[in-house]
DNA sequence: TTCCCTGCGTTTTGTTTTGGAACTTATGGC
DNA sequence: GCCATAAGTTCCAAAACAAAACGCAGGGAA
């Protein structure tokens, strides 16, 4: 099977993963909620390339997680911000935050 | 920067993410949590290829997420089951649970 | 004892996605 | 004019993935 076909999978969990399942796309939502809505904050943050960023976000908005906004006119430039329905993804991360502090200890020095 | 990078980020999100974070890991997960434990149950359900199941499956292990257990000696056989470890990501799968039924309707016919 | 079946993977062969880096476009300031 | 900034886009090689066939170690029936 392929994941593009997970969105219309019977199961609701399937469905999410289908948004925000796949490398990165949880690391731009964590970024979003810290308060970043830049492109280029979350490519320096995240660390990932580019060219995945601007894929991911354009997904992101699509699916209505993100919203993307003119905030400025001239010279034109976007950004982007959290939708509530972005918004209610954030409990899973914090999940996340307090499991990744308790079990998985840094083991190296870190990079980014 | 690679994904591989990930596991010993200054982020405790993306340190777990380094482990749950791509395409398919999290369905296992999924499949653990409804009682599935069998190579041929995670399989089927999630309807990923025997070949990444078969990777992702070593790479929990590895990560102290599942654990792989003998249950039939003659032949050998074994199964995965979830660790305490394990157990305590299951939060957060609910959330996206009901993320998903809330915010992403089934559009068309489900195959799996 | 030969043959098929089950369960758990591994191998092989293409296709798709990702990583890295350079390039583009529109504007503002000096 | 010339450099800087922000938000992408393009190109190519490398890595990950999908699909399907194959391998292997018994078990059970004929």
């Amino acid at each position: 099977m392929k994941w593009s076909e997970l969105s219309d999978n019977w199961c609701p969990v399937a469905r999410t993963l289908s948004v925000v399942g796949d490398r990165w796309t949880l690391l731009i939502l964590r970024d979003a909620y810290l308060g970043k809505s830049k492109f280029e904050e979350f490519a320096e943050s995240s660390g990932m390339t580019r060219h995945i960023l601007a894929e991911r976000l354009k997904r992101l908005v699509e699916e209505g997680v993100l919203e993307r906004r003119l905030y400025s006119s001239a010279p034109k430039r976007y950004d982007y911000v959290l939708t509530e329905k972005g918004e209610e993804l954030r409990p899973a991360l914090r999940i996340m935050k307090d499991w990744g502090k308790k079990h998985m200890p840094v083991r190296r020095e870190a990079k980014a």
